[in-house]
DNA sequence: TCATTTCTGTTGTAAAAACAACCGAATTGT
DNA sequence: ACAATTCGGTTGTTTTTACAACAGAAATGA
C-alpha cells in the first residue's frame, strides 16, 4: 500500500491530508487494496456495491452493453479518479454497466458507511476527508447538470450557444479559451465534428462570433 | 419554522429523523428560514453559494439566460426538494443559473460546512444526516450519468433503446413500466414527441418491441 | 528538413429530426 | 351522460444532421 501513498495524496478525496494520516487512515477505514490484470471486471453490472473506489494504478473502462447486446464504452477512468460514488447510497439501484480493467490495474476500496461514520480520535483528519469527498460529488454533479444542460438543446447551433454562454461567463469574458479541440468538442456535445465545425462558420460568418482554434470571441 | 416540521420530516434529508431531533438539528445547524414573493430571486447567476436549501413551501424555477438574453427554464422545484447541493464546493464556480420564486415560497438554508463539521452530542443525528445528504447527492449523480448516456445517442432511435434498455435491467424485466407518458419521454430525452412517436411504431413495426400505453416488453 | 500525422474547414448527399396539422380514442370533470 | 381536454398515432414538408470524402494548414517527429 506504500508506494501509491503519492498517487492517494493527489487524490480529490485526500487532498490536504498528510503521507502519515493517508496511512492511518487507510487502516482506520478498513481500505482494501486490490489488482486486477487486463480484462478482469471491477464491477459487474447487476452488483450492489458499497464502497466507493480509487484507481492508483492503470485504467479502467466504463462499459455498457445494451438489451440486444450491443456494446458501447462510456467512459475511462485513469490513475488517482474516483470512482463508484454514485452507486453506494442505499436506494440505488445495482451497478447497470460494467468496469473492466484495460490493463494492469490496482484499486482501492473504501466503505462508505466508514467513512460517513465518526471514528475515533486517532484520524484527525476524518472531517476533512468527509468533506473533500462530498465536494467531489458535489462538483461532478454540477458538471453533469451543466453539460445536460447542453446536451437537452435540440441543434447543434443551440448546443454551440449554450456551452459557449457558459464558458464566457464562467470565464467572465466574452473572449475566452475551451479546453477542447474541435473533435473534443463534438465528443462532449454529442454531434458530428464537421456538422459542427460548419456551423461555428456560419455563426461566425453572421457576426454571432469570432474564434481561432480553441479561442473564442462572442459579440 | 414550528410549522414546516412535517414537510422537513418527508425531505431526504431528514429522512429518519424525528420531529424534536429535527428541530434541535436546525438550532445546531444554524439554520436560517426566508420567504420570497414571486418574482423575488432566491439566488442569482454568478452568486457563490455555500449553503444547501430546501423548499417548504411554493416553487421554484432554475432558469438561465444565454449571452444573447434567449432565457430558458431549466427546471422545477416543488417543496420538500433540496437544491444548490451542487454548487456549495469550494472550488465550485458560481452559479450560473437564476433561482426565483414561481410563487409566495419559503426556503430553508443549512451551512453545508456545519453540516459536514461534527458537533456536540446534543444532535445525536447529526451523523444520519450526513448520511442522508450524501446519498441523496450520490443518487442524483447517478440519474444524471444515466440520463446522459441516453441523451448522448445520436438518433432518435438509439436514445429510445438505450432509455428502455435501462429499464428493462432495473425492472429485470423484459416487460416493464414506465414512469412517462409520450410527452414527458419525449421531453426526458430531448426530442420532439411525434418523431418519437413514430420511431417507437417502426421499431414496433420491426418486431424490436411491443407496447401498450405506457408498458412496453423488448423482444 | 522532409515526411507524416493531426487538425480544421468545406462540400454534397442521404438520412433523420423538427415542426405543424390533424384525427380518433381515452380520460377527465361536471 | 356529455363536453372538454389530454393523449397517442399519422402524415407531409422543411430544416438539420450525419456521413463520407477531400484539401490545405499546422503540428509532430525522425
Amino acid at each position: 500500500m506504500q508506494k501509491y501513498i503519492p498517487i492517494l495524496k493527489k487524490t480529490k478525496i485526500f487532498a490536504g491530508v498528510s503521507d502519515d494520516e493517508i496511512v492511518s487512515m487507510l487502516s482506520c477505514l478498513g481500505a482494501r487494496l486490490k489488482t486486477y490484470e487486463k480484462g478482469e471486471c471491477v464491477f459487474r453490472q447487476g452488483e450492489h456495491i458499497t464502497d466507493i473506489t480509487v484507481l492508483l494504478e492503470g485504467s479502467l473502462h466504463i462499459q455498457k452493453d445494451d438489451y440486444w447486446g450491443n456494446r458501447s464504452i462510456l467512459g475511462e477512468i485513469s490513475a488517482g479518479e474516483m470512482f463508484g460514488e454514485a452507486y453506494v447510497a442505499y436506494d440505488s439501484g445495482p451497478m447497470l454497466n460494467d468496469v473492466v480493467a484495460k490493463e494492469h490495474s490496482a484499486v482501492i476500496f473504501l466503505d462508505v458507511k466508514r467513512i460517513l461514520s465518526s471514528c475515533s480520535s486517532a484520524c484527525r483528519f476524518h472531517a476533512l476527508v468527509v468533506q473533500n469527498l462530498f465536494f467531489a460529488i458535489s462538483e461532478k454533479n454540477r458538471k453533469l447538470v451543466q453539460k445536460l444542460g447542453h446536451m437537452s438543446k435540440r441543434t447543434t447551433r443551440e448546443k454551440l450557444i449554450s456551452y459557449l454562454s457558459e464558458q464566457a461567463k464562467k470565464q467572465n469574458s466574452a473572449s475566452f479559451t475551451i479546453p477542447f479541440n474541435r473533435q473534443q468538442l463534438a465528443d462532449f456535445l454529442a454531434v458530428d465534428r464537421s456538422a459542427m465545425s460548419n456551423e461555428l462558420c456560419k455563426m461566425r460568418d453572421e457576426g454571432l462570433l469570432e474564434f481561432e482554434k480553441n479561442k473564442f470571441r462572442l459579440l
